[in-house]
DNA sequence: TTGTATGCGTTATCAC
DNA sequence: GTGATAACGCATACAA
């Protein structure tokens, strides 16, 4: 029923071969010939198919994506970044979402590979350790857009240790004194590498690292719930992982009569829309989330083609996008 | 290099074919035969080659989901109720992007198909012509989640009919005369039929199709540069398609010193998480996401599993979420 | 420049 | 129950 390189090679008076290097662009053919079975391609709306292609040439054209949670807008905008620069290279996407659950990931890169994805990227960095291990065992091309102890994989990431560092002195300049630190609690490297910059800064001025409190928070609601107990320890400055976090932060101490940012400052490391459509709008480290993506992808296209990269790290810059959640 | 089902047959001591029985759980297997190959498995690790197994069985346990802003929070929450069930059914999920382009649709369809998935999803509706068509000739199911004229296509939706009924009716009922109905301006059916409900419910309500004025945009901001606009006709009440849109729109008008809901109703028909985390927290029609993409791909594996299905249509109810832009 | 033949790693149809 | 063997649709090495 279904057409294939064989139809088109009889009705075109040539061998399949022919087809398939006109097919491949390769330049071995007599222009004549090439006309004409492009013609009959056009004809019979032939249309190859890539799964004998990608068992014949051990090559599918696809990328897989491990991702935490594709509706979340972080990821998503990211996403957003890998599919564009996928769709420029002609590479199909496959999502697996995981929840950020080990397990999850592991079967998810397991999966791909039975599939025989060209190329990997996790979404918000791995350090799991059967996990690291698989990538480094397996000779598919795999990048992380995020953190990763491991040294030897490809990632991207942006510089959050020097913002984040600013926005501290910042907060410290102002006269604040206590930080709460609010996390998502989901076992991330980028989370511990934040609480221990914030720590050296701390102490850099003189202050004790008791002078940060560390919280735990994962929706817009829970943040909401959270003030009472950021109150409780007096903190004059929250920074939040996640912006609808520091959304729910800022919202419930606004209905509790407390001015932001006179009497509490509040900033989130993350950057999505939602941050901009937050009254008053909120203060972010402004990722930049397409880019990310855009340069990840960038990055793997050149692992599957066997180019040369430079670097195994690649960080973006990070800008401060101080809005009227701070006292800048 | 990869290992095949050839290996593992040699070292368990059996065919191939005994082993292909065993992966796919074909009872005509001695228990005992059966323990060795899945030893032998175990212990080389072997992974079957998904597209080895496509081409020969021609089924490749992929569905693609042809998607129009993945970035979008809207399709993303549907995209996470497709993916849940596609999981627990064992699919992989190729997504593409159209950015609301039929050209980039009718591509994506074809590519999709080259790719030998075995269903395909379509989000927010279609309607191209070139589109319709070529679904109508492949066998491949599909299944919108949306809108489409075509009757013959199966797809999901939700009943906005009546919710969009009960919300005019609602706005007229509490003395509002002038409805601004905000559109995206991407040719969307569900965009036309809500105009027309809104109109006819006016003119039930003995008042003129002109008391409905439209407007389009697609953005935040877009939402907040429209508030000189809606002044200007002098409306009392804004249904939005959008809940960015409408967030806009809302945060425009408060910046006016307008009292919203007192002055000006807002009301918006999607209902993402960033409806509740405006402040005011506004009001929405409550399309259920999540089930929209739930059932469509449940309806989906109905399809390709052969398996009878009832009707071509699946409407979900609509709840009306009353929150702070009515006078509810 | 073109054609023939083989292989890619499975599933599936036969026999035994 | 199990084992050969023929597809599946294409790429590609080798011949011509």
């Amino acid at each position: 029923m279904t057409i294939t390189i064989y139809d088109v090679a009889r009705e075109a008076n040539v061998s399949m071969a022919t087809v398939s290097r006109v097919l491949n662009g390769n330049p071995n053919v007599k222009p004549e010939t090439r006309r004409k079975v492009k013609d009959v391609i056009e004809r019979l709306n032939y249309k190859p198919n890539a799964v004998a292609r990608g068992l014949a040439s051990k090559k599918t054209k696809t990328v897989g994506v491990i991702i935490p949670d594709i509706s979340d807008l972080y990821y998503s905008a990211v996403l957003r970044g890998l599919e564009e620069i996928a769709e420029m290279y002609k590479y199909q996407i496959i999502i697996t979402n995981t929840d950020n659950d080990a397990k999850k990931e592991f079967d998810a890169f397991e999966t791909l590979r039975s599939n025989q994805v060209d190329g990997i990227i996790f979404l918000g960095g791995t350090d799991d350790k059967s996990v690291i291990e698989s990538i480094q065992r397996t000779t598919t091309p795999v990048v992380v857009c995020g953190y990763s102890k491991d040294m030897s994989i490809y990632r991207v990431n942006a510089n959050y240790r020097d913002a984040i560092e600013r926005v501290v002195q910042g907060f410290i300049d102002r006269g604040n004194e206590k930080i709460a630190y609010v996390q998502s609690g989901y076992h991330n490297i980028l989370e511990n590498i934040l609480a221990d910059k914030i720590i050296e800064v701390l102490e850099r001025n003189n202050m004790s690292k008791d002078n940060m409190f560390e919280f735990y928070a994962n929706t817009y609601e829970e943040g909401m719930d959270l003030f009472s107990e950021v109150k409780e320890v007096k903190a004059d400055a929250v920074i939040a992982i996640s912006d609808e976090v520091a959304g729910g932060i800022l919202h419930g101490t606004l209905d509790e009569n407390i001015s932001v940012p006179e009497d509490l400052e509040v900033i989130s490391c993350s950057n999505t829309r939602i941050a901009y459509m937050m009254r008053p709008r909120l203060s972010t480290i402004a990722v930049p989330l397409y880019d990310v993506g855009a340069v990840g992808m960038r990055l793997l296209t050149k692992l599957m083609n066997n180019e040369e990269v430079e670097e195994k790290i690649n960080v973006l810059p990070l800008d401060i996008n101080y809005a009227k959640t701070t006292r800048v």
